[in-house]
DNA sequence: TCAAAAGTGTTTGGGTTACACCCATGA
DNA sequence: TCATGGGTGTAACCCAAACACTTTTGA
């Protein structure tokens, strides 16, 4: 708590009090609902309770590097989408102390999902929960969530990281389930859906999908062709500077 | 700095090496430019250099009520636009320690701005850049400024914040010129400005504007109407759910 | 009377919306 | 053959963009 310190600033040194933690509001997406990952927390404070995966940030680690161990050692993941959110800093939001919270989002293909065993050291377990059903969270993880999803709505418009939470091959099907669930998620239930023809006329009019002819298999009804993401084209895209709304 | 802590998390107290500041990236427009007021550090670290004001924040405030105190010290005004931007944290940012900085954005009226006598425990000198133009700044400073004015160009097409920025009463041609400041920053200097007819129709078909039935005086030529928003139409209307471009 | 900025409508094209029926498969 | 979801085209409408001349004032 005193290293680093230096005589040239003294001044200053009243305000090295305090701690900072990642927290992460992991989404993924089984096919028809948009999930987030929990963890019931094995340690003090709100022990039992359900929260954020989350931890301090340490000395050799910057803010968005946390955020990365926290994700990698909870699902085993590298890579993934993962963006700064926003930081909370209520006064006695922490009873160790002053903690201020640097909340993260990332985006996973929930079927990549797997448990790591080095994540029980804070977790007694984790878990897929839906948005709507989400019960009563630790500290101010519920704020997290709430600036995270609103982050997530305005992204979707305008950049395809929808394509972040699904397996590699999917159907225009799964693709619109998935907007419909992060655009429509207030709007009554069965009510207003996007329209499916002009859903994909518009996702195909991109190019930025790849026809892989294979369509489904095993499904009750006319199976449905499978489509990947072009990656390099949406690259090729986002350097020229483009937009598009659903 | 071991107040606060707590035999119950003695496993955490490590964390607890680290202070925090905000940095406020405070946009004025003075009728062609849009500008940041920077103040000249007048202590350790980047002592005589240009920088964000910004400081650490104490024990009894947050985060948003640091930023608060931080504009209303330097500038005297309450009730500003504020809002948070991101925060910052590579390692070795500032030599005194670990400091995480948190990045907010607040839009006042550039004629409101009196230096403050307060303000000059930290600053020796406050003065309004031009975007442009603004030299090698303190710490990382020109990131917090990036992600600020990033933020400000997403933001004006949504939000009518824009009037956040001007006098009380304004002409639509003083309206427009800081639309181009904003959207327009990077492109071609006298190239592409707003077309005028379709910027008029555009923001009198919102019907936020009052009509003030004055004209500009002393100007040597024909005078502009003059015109107030109307805030109350403004709050109706979010209330409701809306949004625009342009 | 001249310079300088204010003010004002119409046309065109592209994109979004609304809308209904046939197709392929497994049970 | 039936149930289930997959797949397809066109017309109406609205909003955005392009575009040029007249008006009012002070100098």
């Amino acid at each position: 708590m005193d290293n680093n310190h230096n005589i040239q600033f003294d001044h200053i040194n009243q305000f090295f009090y305090a701690a900072f933690t990642v927290d992460n509001v992991i989404f993924g997406f089984d096919g028809g609902d948009l999930k987030i990952l929990l963890i019931k927390r094995g340690e003090e404070p709100f022990s039992g309770k359900w929260a954020l995966p989350g931890y301090f940030v340490r000395k050799t680690e910057t803010l968005d590097s946390a955020a990365k161990r926290v994700l990698e050692e909870l699902t085993g993941l590298k890579n993934v989408y993962l963006q700064q959110v926003r930081s909370l800093g209520k006064i006695d939001r922490h009873p160790a102390g002053r903690v201020i919270t640097v909340g993260y989002f990332s985006l996973i293909k929930i079927e990549d999902y797997k448990i790591q065993p080095s994540a029980t050291g804070m977790a007694k377990q984790a878990e897929w929960w839906s948005l709507k059903e989400i019960a009563e969270l630790a500290f101010d993880h519920d704020e997290v969530i709430d600036f995270a999803f609103e982050m997530l709505k305005r992204r979707v418009r305008t950049q395809p990281i929808g394509f972040e939470l699904l397996p590699p091959k999917f159907t225009l099907t799964e693709l619109q389930q998935l907007y419909e669930a992060i655009l429509l998620s207030d709007a009554p239930p069965e009510s207003n859906k996007l329209d499916k023809r002009n859903f994909r006329k518009k996702i195909l009019s991109m190019n930025l999908l790849v026809d892989l002819n294979e369509v489904q298999e095993g499904v009750a009804h006319r199976p449905a062709k499978l489509y990947r993401f072009d990656k390099e084209k949406y690259h090729a895209l986002q350097q020229a500077g483009f937009s598009y709304g659903l």
